[in-house]
DNA sequence: ACAGTGAGTTGAAGCGCTTCGATCCGGCGA
DNA sequence: TCGCCGGATCGAAGCGCTTCAACTCACTGT
C-alpha cells in the first residue's frame, strides 16, 4: 500500500505537507502543491480511510436506513437511494446501507463505532422507534418523512398534505363533485406512516372545504383487491367521478379493474395519481399526477445533513411543494 | 468516546486482553471474559471502526455496486440488495452502496482506500467495463451475473439458460407447439446483458430441439409497446399459443393487452413469467412462473465473498437451478 | 526436584493519518 | 538597521485498535 510517507518522500516534503495539500487547511506554495499532486498521481496514492477516520474523527460516510417495509413503493425508495448516493458522492461522502433487520440497534452501532458521520432515515413513521435512539446519538441525522413529534429533528419530505389538496383542487376545477382517495395498503395506515395519513388529511379537508362528496379506501396491490375496492366504491357512491390514487403498486391493477367495470378513463371517471413521473406517463391513458420528486428529496436530505455536519444552521423542517402534471386521465365529469 | 483502555481499566485487565476477549483469537479464562463483557456493557463500549480497520487491515465492510441501469427490474434489484445487506450483517459485515455514477473508478476508490474488504457487483454485462478494474484490485469480489470472460472471477446467478429451457419444457409438455419469448427492452440486449441473452438462448435452443415453432421479441415497459408487440406477434404467428415473459415491468401491460386483444389466459394463450414469486402471484390469473430467487442469489454472493475473504477455496461459478411454480396461467392449447 | 508445557495475560510497537506547535526566512515598517 | 510578521514547511504526538513476543504461573512427566 502507498502511504502518505511514500508520497512525501517522492515529492521531497514532509508527510504533513502532503496532508495539507490534500485538505487545503494550510496554505502551501503552488510549486509544492504541483509536486505533491504529481507524486500522488504517479504513485497512485489513495489515503487509507480508516487511518483518516481515526486521526480526523470523520469517516466521510453517511448511513442510509431503508426499512423496506411491506407496502412501501419500491421504485420510489430506489430513486431516493440513488439520489442520496449521488448527492453524497458530490460532497465526497460514501453511503452505508442499513435495513430494518436490527432495528434501531443498527443506527446505534454504526454511530457509536464512528463508522458514519451522520445518517438519513427513510420511511419514517409517526411513532418511529428509531427516533428516541436518534435523539440520543451524537451524530446528526435527517429524516425523510415526519414523525409525530419532530422537535429537535431535521425532516424533509414532499408536502403530502398539499399534494392531497392539490388533487382535489384539480378535480374540483374540472367540475367533479364526488371524489375518492385510494391509498396504500391497510398495513401502512396501521403503522401510522406519516405521508399516507397526511395525504388523506389534505385530500379530505380540501374536499370538505369545497363541500364535495368525499371518501377513501386503502387497497392492496393485487388484481382482486383493486377490483373489489372499486366495486365497493362505485356501489356506495354511484355519482363518484374523481379518483385519486396514492398507491403505485396498485395503479395498474386499478386501471385494469376500471376497464373491467366498463368505466372509461377519463370519459366516465378521472384519475389522478400521486407517483413518480415515469410511472404515471407509462399508463394508458397517461395519468395526470402529482409528482413524487424523489431525486429532489434525496438531494435535499443530503444537503441538510452536510449543513448539520459542518455546523451551519439548518431548517428543522423542509416541505417541498407538490407539482401537478396534467396528462390525459382527467377531464370534466359526464353529466 | 469509550475506548478499549477505559474498558480495560474498568475490568482490571490489559487493553490487549479486552481485544482478545472481543476477537476470540486467544484463550481467555471464563472469569476474565465475564468481567470484560460486563465492563463493555456497563460502559457501553463500541470499538472504533476506523481504528480497527487501521490496525487489523480489515474494515468489515463490503461494497455493493448497483448500476441501476434503465430496463433493470427495480423490485428484483431491491430484493438482491436487501438480501445482501442481511446476509452480510449475519457475518458481521456492513454494506457500502455504490452506483454507476463514477463508473469503475468508484470500485477503485473504495478498494484502494481500504474502505471495503471486498465487493459484490450486480447487473453484470457481457463486456462489463468494471471487470478489468476488478482483476487489478487486490480485494476479492463476487459478480451477480456472468461476463463473457469469467476466468479468474467468482460469479453467481440463476441458471437463466435452464430457466429459458424450463419454460419451453413446461409449455411443450402441455402440448403447445408455437411459442414466443417476450424479453427485456432492446437496450438491455444491446448492452449484452448476460442473463437476458442466456434466457433467450436456452429458450430458443430447447424449442428448436423439440422442433417447435419459436420466436422472440424485446419489449418496453409501456402499455403501447405491449400492445404493439403482441399484435405483431399474433399477426406473424397466428398459431402462437405459448408466451414466456422475461420482463416484469412489462408484465401487467402485456396481460392487459392480451385482454384487449380478446385472448383469454390460459384458454387461448398460456403465459409463463420469469419473475419473483410475489409478482407472479399477484396477477389475474396468478401466473405460472420460473422464480428469480433474489434472496438466495444475494445470500450466495455474500457467502462466496466471505469464503474468499478468509481464503477458503471458492467455486468460480455458481448456477442456481431454476424452479417452476405452476399456477393458473398455463393450460393445454386450444385446438 | 526440575525442566518443560501450555493456558492466560501483558506491554509495547505499530497501523496511516491529521494537527498542533515550532521553525525558518524573506520582506516590511519604524 | 532591527525587530516583527506572516507565509511555508516540518516534526512529533496521538487517534484507538490489533498483534506479537514475552512473561507468569500452575501443572505434568520423569
Amino acid at each position: 500500500m502507498v502511504t502518505i510517507a511514500d508520497v512525501a518522500r517522492h515529492a521531497g516534503v514532509a508527510p504533513s505537507t502532503v496532508s495539507y495539500v490534500l485538505s487545503g487547511k494550510r496554505s502551501i506554495s503552488a510549486s509544492t502543491q504541483a509536486r505533491v499532486q504529481d507524486s500522488i498521481r504517479t504513485l497512485g496514492y489513495h489515503p487509507h480511510a480508516g487511518a483518516r477516520a481515526l486521526a480526523s474523527n470523520r469517516s466521510n460516510v453517511v448511513a442510509l436506513a431503508l426499512p423496506l417495509r411491506t407496502g412501501m413503493n419500491v421504485p420510489v425508495v430506489m430513486q431516493f437511494a440513488a439520489s442520496v448516493v449521488t448527492s453524497a458522492r458530490e460532497q465526497d461522502h460514501d453511503v452505508l446501507l442499513l435495513t430494518a433487520d436490527e432495528g434501531p440497534a443498527s443506527l446505534e452501532r454504526v454511530a457509536a463505532s464512528a463508522m458514519v458521520d451522520g445518517m438519513i432515515l427513510m420511511d419514517v413513521e409517526m411513532h418511529d422507534p428509531r427516533v428516541p435512539t436518534l435523539r440520543r446519538l451524537s451524530q446528526p441525522s435527517v429524516l425523510i418523512g415526519f414523525p409525530a413529534d419532530a422537535t429537535g429533528l431535521t425532516c424533509v419530505d414532499l408536502d403530502f398534505t398539499r399534494a392531497g389538496a392539490l388533487c382535489v383542487e384539480h378535480l374540483a376545477t374540472l367540475g367533479h363533485r364526488s371524489v375518492a382517495l385510494i391509498g396504500a395498503p391497510q398495513a401502512v395506515y396501521e403503522r401510522e406512516t406519516g405521508f399516507a395519513q397526511r395525504t388523506l388529511a389534505g385530500f379530505t379537508t380540501e374536499a370538505v372545504r369545497r363541500r364535495m362528496d368525499v371518501t377513501s379506501r386503502s387497497c392492496e396491490a393485487s388484481h382482486t383487491a383493486a377490483l373489489h375496492t372499486l366495486t365497493e366504491l362505485f356501489t356506495e357512491r354511484p355519482a363518484l367521478t374523481g379518483l385519486v390514487v396514492h398507491n403505485e403498486a396498485a395503479l395498474s391493477y386499478l386501471l385494469e379493474a376500471l376497464r373491467r367495470l366498463d368505466r372509461q378513463v377519463p370519459r366516465d371517471v378521472s384519475v389522478v395519481a400521486i407517483s413518480p413521473d415515469e410511472i404515471a406517463e407509462r399508463h394508458d391513458p397517461p395519468l395526470s399526477s402529482v409528482v413524487i420528486p424523489a431525486d429532489e428529496v434525496g438531494r435535499q436530505a443530503v444537503h441538510l445533513l452536510m449543513s448539520k455536519l459542518d455546523g451551519s444552521p439548518t431548517p428543522a423542517s423542509t416541505l417541498l411543494p407538490p407539482r401537478l402534471a396534467v396528462r390525459s386521465s382527467t377531464a370534466p365529469p359526464p353529466h
